[in-house]
DNA sequence: ATATATTTTTATCGAGCGATAAATATCAAG
DNA sequence: CTTGATATTTATCGCTCGATAAAAATATAT
């Protein structure tokens, strides 16, 4: 309370009193800015952070998150949808298919435009907050990632290094390679939201060394995986 | 309070009318046993978990814990101490610094002592939890891994490749490659405790192919360095 | 057995949490 | 300018939190 008067003068506040109210305004607006704000405050505060400050952050008070959404649950759910699930992109999974391109180049448009969405702020921190709490949310991205974009990858490389396609099924190996390359590129998120420190170095340079690291250490293992099975 | 009778019946306890009670210990003793609970426990529910359930867990009374600690701050500190940061091991820095054996051979020595360490549950996710929370327990750490571990390991690497020690300092490109292995490496534990889908693979796979991929990748990174500063 | 020391529990405080209901201020239509 | 709808605030409930102080139970020494 000593510190209600402290606000500073918001624009789209009048002082009245010693309350001050916002201006109104159209539910569907007040809602998304409520969970773009929220978005912000939980990815830097995590999930236990409380109501009243976010709400104060946003220049509103805390009981009119309860007219917009049905409890703080509700509200995180909708922002994890918002900030990581919904920013997938399809084209992920047809680029990294399509076969009329090298796979090398094809790495590269994806992790690219992957990384325009995970390395973000709210992304990487909502997602470590999630995976740190038990929420499947979290198990089932990360399974998505595997199905859907790592193993396809395994798929397109023996196609790439001309291994038959009803060769031995996906080694292990294999696998682990795959996950390597990712661990390279995603790393880069985790230092620069979780630990802070920011590379000075364009984000770049670690998506390409990681794919030619990758597309160089492949073939002894994807060779030695179809030969396995025989 | 439903629960209280559904402790089980644990051999230390006896019961009491609808109370339980500890067997009395030395203090040293108790405060020990104290530190290992809560570590796994603020590993597995995050910081903000209560003392209350904390105590459940130990079989114990919450208001016994101030009794060894000053305030909850006070005994995450230590856990975090006795997890996270006791577990250095000052043998890292020479092992890499040998230069009586071949840098591979280092590599592989430390890694797996380093892993060890760091393939553990509560040392994954306290480092993870200390990180999000803007904890510098967590960045002074990653300073320390950066600067006794991953700088000498360009250092060394530059020796072993014969370039002489007073070329030009060590390059962004150096430095984020050897990154790139470090993330490599620390990836598989972050899959395991955080992610909790373990690989079905030996982790010494992941260390080895990782060191084996810095290895072939590195001389003409380092070669591009030094020429590049004369 | 009794007394003393100290571990452990019981009881409780004040603050903050998520959430609800009622009152109030604002905007648009007539 | 008045009226009706509704966005927003005020006030408050019940609960849990970290923490403290006093009471009780246990172990040890005599």
């Amino acid at each position: 309370m000593s510190d209600s008067s402290a606000h500073g003068k918001e624009t789209r506040r009048t002082a009245r009193g010693r309350g001050q109210r916002t201006t109104r305004l159209p539910p569907e607006e007040r809602k998304s800015m409520l969970i773009d704000k929220a978005a912000d405050f939980f990815a830097e505060h995590g999930f236990e952070a409380g109501t009243r400050v976010l709400a104060e952050e946003m220049g509103i008070t805390q009981p009119l998150i309860y007219r917009y959404f049905e409890s703080k649950e509700d509200l995180i759910n909708e922002v994890y949808s918002d900030v990581c699930v919904a920013k997938w992109r399809p084209e992920w999974e047809t680029t990294l298919k399509d076969r009329s391109r090298p796979l090398k180049d094809r790495l590269h448009d994806f992790y690219h435009s992957y990384c325009e969405v995970v390395y973000d702020r709210r992304w990487v921190r909502f997602f470590f907050f999630a995976g740190l709490k038990e929420l499947d949310i979290n198990t089932r991205y990360v399974t998505r990632v595997s199905e859907r974009l790592l193993k396809p990858i395994c798929v397109e490389l023996r196609a790439e290094l001309g291994h038959p396609e009803d060769a031995p099924a996906i080694s292990e190996e294999e696998f682990e390679l795959v996950w390597l390359m990712q661990a390279m590129i995603f790393y880069q998120a985790i230092r620069a939201h979780i630990y802070r420190i920011r590379a000075n170095l364009d984000p770049a340079f670690a998506i390409d060394t990681a794919i030619e690291m990758y597309l160089r250490t492949a073939p002894e293992i994807v060779a030695k995986a179809c030969e396995a099975g025989k």
